[in-house]
DNA sequence: CCTACCGATCGGTAGG
DNA sequence: CCTACCGATCGGTAGG
């Protein structure tokens, strides 16, 4: 079966359901779905609102559409997260680096994910139980045979680990415009902001310093505005 | 000058604006403030609209009454927090757990918060660089003086360590029911979600094992349903 | 503390 | 893709 290719190309045209999509993930981001009306939506898209709702059948089809694109951009990703997770020792740098830039590059969908997981416990319980479930799985089975080989402290709770883990990256990317504030101003803040989340997460696993170049990932790259 | 105190115990009677908070705590932490409605409220504590609307002159009065109220209580266990972390070394895990449990045991806490840090960046940041600082640099110091003395990992970038254990703590408990799902079902796995959060704040700050008992916060006591 | 009610805006529909 | 409009509900007020 053939598929119209949606084109990722930023400056590429975009149809109306991606452009209804973009904008109401950036409101649902900052307001949240029940902050957000199908007005600003529509404003943003430059449409009326009656218009909108002729792509997406009500609200709640647009939150929908939202996370699905989320989950699905994601779920592109996960391979070579996975992949590079499991080839070889001392590559957790850029595991983690995967992890964490998914959601630093484009802090709207942290936001997004974070304000689920608030407003609806069970939607992201089952996702958690569901198609996260193996790649957690698989990354806390990863961390198991690196404890038998004292390559990670021997009290991880690998589950446990990889939970936290997530949810700090999700968390850390989607207020750190916010706390980033607190460290004071200026450009070099957040790579200080970024590379000791890495730290944390790279020194409670391992029981020493890896031959990794030193934990730094990349400074965000910004995707808009 | 002497105020009319509140008393603290769970069971006694509470006066009108007390029932208002905690109902708007309730419902601001479970659906945020745009998805709760006055109506909601009145009907939670027992009275008509209007009537809500005689104690607090508008909605967003109530938000801030309900926000007043939670870093008042964290006022008061700041001191002792702040004491625990300088009287003595090897502190740490009594530092932690009390911060760690002042929002586990009331997920609503550290559910709005949350949802305060992602509906209101600006005031959070003012928050953060305000009142909150002087915490943050205290326990930074803190820090600094513990890498002094070999007792802390050299490359700990003390003032980011301290915001980002701050924010796990708050996100780690606002979705603790939920993540916690993903460990499987059980009573322990509540306790093993604690521990190695725990865990991770501590050894990813100390460079060897400390004196301390075993890394576990007592799991979470409850505080309501 | 209530009943009754306000204008505004919500999500969504009719019809073209 | 639009104008015009729907019933429902929003936060808030009047008045007692």
């Amino acid at each position: 079966m053939l598929y119209q290719m949606v084109e990722a190309r930023d400056d590429a045209p975009l149809d109306v359901r991606s452009r209804v999509v973009a904008a109401a993930t950036r409101l649902f981001a900052a307001r949240g779905f029940e902050g957000t009306t199908l007005q600003e939506v529509a404003d943003e898209v430059g449409l009326a609102k009656p218009s909108v709702l002729h792509h997406f059948p009500s609200k709640e089809h647009i939150r929908e559409a939202v996370l699905d694109t989320i989950l699905s951009h994601w779920r592109d990703t996960l391979p070579r997260l996975f992949f590079a997770a499991t080839a070889s020792e001392g590559r957790f740098d850029a595991v983690f680096g995967e992890l964490y830039r998914f959601f630093a590059d484009d802090a709207d969908l942290a936001r997004v994910v974070a304000r689920e997981a608030l407003d609806r416990p069970d939607e992201t319980r089952r996702l958690l139980r569901g198609p996260v479930a193996p790649v957690l799985a698989a990354v806390a089975g990863y961390i198991e045979s690196g404890k038998a080989h004292q390559r990670h402290h021997a009290d991880v709770d690998a589950e446990a680990y990889v939970v936290h883990v997530l949810q700090f990256a999700i968390a850390a990317a989607a207020v750190a415009d916010v706390t980033c504030k607190a460290l004071g101003t200026g450009a070099a803040v957040r790579a200080r902001y970024d590379r000791e989340i890495a730290r944390i997460a790279k020194t409670s696993l391992f029981t020493a310093p890896t031959q990794d170049a030193p934990g730094d990932p990349k400074p965000a790259r910004r995707r808009r505005s």
